[in-house]
DNA sequence: GGCCTGATTGACCCGCCAGTCAGTCCGCGC
DNA sequence: GCGCGGACTGACTGGCGGGTCAATCAGGCC
């Protein structure tokens, strides 16, 4: 606070040659936050340790400090970055197809049982569910984010069979999450029942699908 | 004792001393366990303070620990008591019901978003899922107790459906979950999201009822 | 009233852990 | 190779909260 910058360092294109250290603090982050998602998914989010973060990341609690404000902002940077993705490529995928409609939403279907079949999903649609109450704000994220826009593209696949004649004119105000909830209710028990009574995924899966083209047909 | 202020007890134990300590004890134990729901409920398994249950109880800490082991067990009890219930009643409801499968269905689930409208159910429903890792003995007492007896009950429905001739052959081994998944998703769903993303659940129930009887009709 | 016994209490103990910061390390520019 | 400054560390602190227990209270009985 002496002096203002009477002697600027900085060398050339700093874009172009990120330096040892740039390289090293993205890694760093990367790691903090993998493992955070894995001891937060593990263990809850008040029952996970900042120590045993450090640990699982090969660096010391404090450093942990220097990324993030807080063990809160830590949880929704986990958040933020395991659930966010694909949106546009999904998006795109559904605006350029060009088969039926059934087609679309069994294609549309699969892929969203795809994802859920990934291991980290499960445990963090549980912790989000679990820790709702004392994260209001984070509810309102992962609906603004995920769900609201799941939805609202659930929504247009099914105006677009009614509009092609494949689906029957009144599914048009239907709750979206009727036809979504057995994905994210398939995902939530293989977590907490799987292992005594498992699911056979695939199966469940063109259960599922079938059973939604039987209630949307025209 | 000289300086002792009269400790007059809370507005709680009224004039009413009627009974005798047999009775006050079991009335403890269930102002317990309802203060614990709504603290639990309200705040999360870790974040539950048991110096907040027992103000919320009108008594002293150390009085629950006359009562329950340790803050987990109480955590159990209070899941013990709140959600095992009408299970009989609901079952001979159903084996002694005269009407079509297609009615018996429609007031089955009626019934089932009934009790998920119950104030208490959904949070309860969500402190489970998120605790669910960290009590894998809980997981396996809701899902033996809950989920496998309902999932029988309406296997036993569409059986019957089957059988007349109103439901398809081939329902037969449907995964129940996918039936019952919107009911589940829909109670979380107030929770989390009601606040912004108000649900009109009588809509939402006879449009998922309507919605099955679609999937499942012959 | 006096006494016994079991119920109740809440101050206290103690381990735990989020968050801090003084000290150390090390890449980089010169 | 040298020293600056940012990156990193981990011992430490402060408070919090589960669980304990010596002290106290009160119902029941004579």
């Amino acid at each position: 606070m002496a002096s203002e910058q009477h002697h600027i360092p900085k060398p050339a294109t700093p874009a172009a040659v990120p330096g040892k250290r740039e390289l090293q603090k993205e890694a760093r982050r990367v790691a903090i936050i993998d493992a955070a998602l894995e001891e937060f998914t593990a263990q809850g989010f008040t029952s996970t340790k900042l120590d045993d973060v450090a640990v699982r990341a090969g660096i010391g609690k404090g450093t942990i400090y220097l990324y993030f404000d807080s063990k809160e902002s830590l949880f929704e940077e986990v958040v933020r970055r395991n659930l966010l993705g694909s949106r546009e490529l999904v998006e795109n995928f559904v605006a350029t197809f060009e088969g039926s409609t059934a087609e679309l939403l069994t294609q549309h279907f699969r892929n969203m049982y795809l994802f859920t079949q990934n291991d980290k999903i499960p445990p963090l649609m549980a912790m989000i569910t679990g820790e709702a109450v004392r994260f209001p704000a984070l509810s309102r994220f992962f609906y603004d984010e995920i769900i609201k826009p799941s939805q609202e593209l659930m929504r247009r696949i099914v105006r677009r069979g009614i509009e092609r004649g494949e689906f029957r004119a009144d599914a048009d105000d239907l709750y979206i999450q009727i036809l979504f909830a057995p994905v994210l209710l398939g995902a939530l028990n293989r977590l907490q029942y799987g292992a005594f009574a498992p699911i056979d995924t695939a199966k469940y899966a063109e259960q599922h699908i079938d059973f939604i083209l039987r209630g949307l047909k025209a």
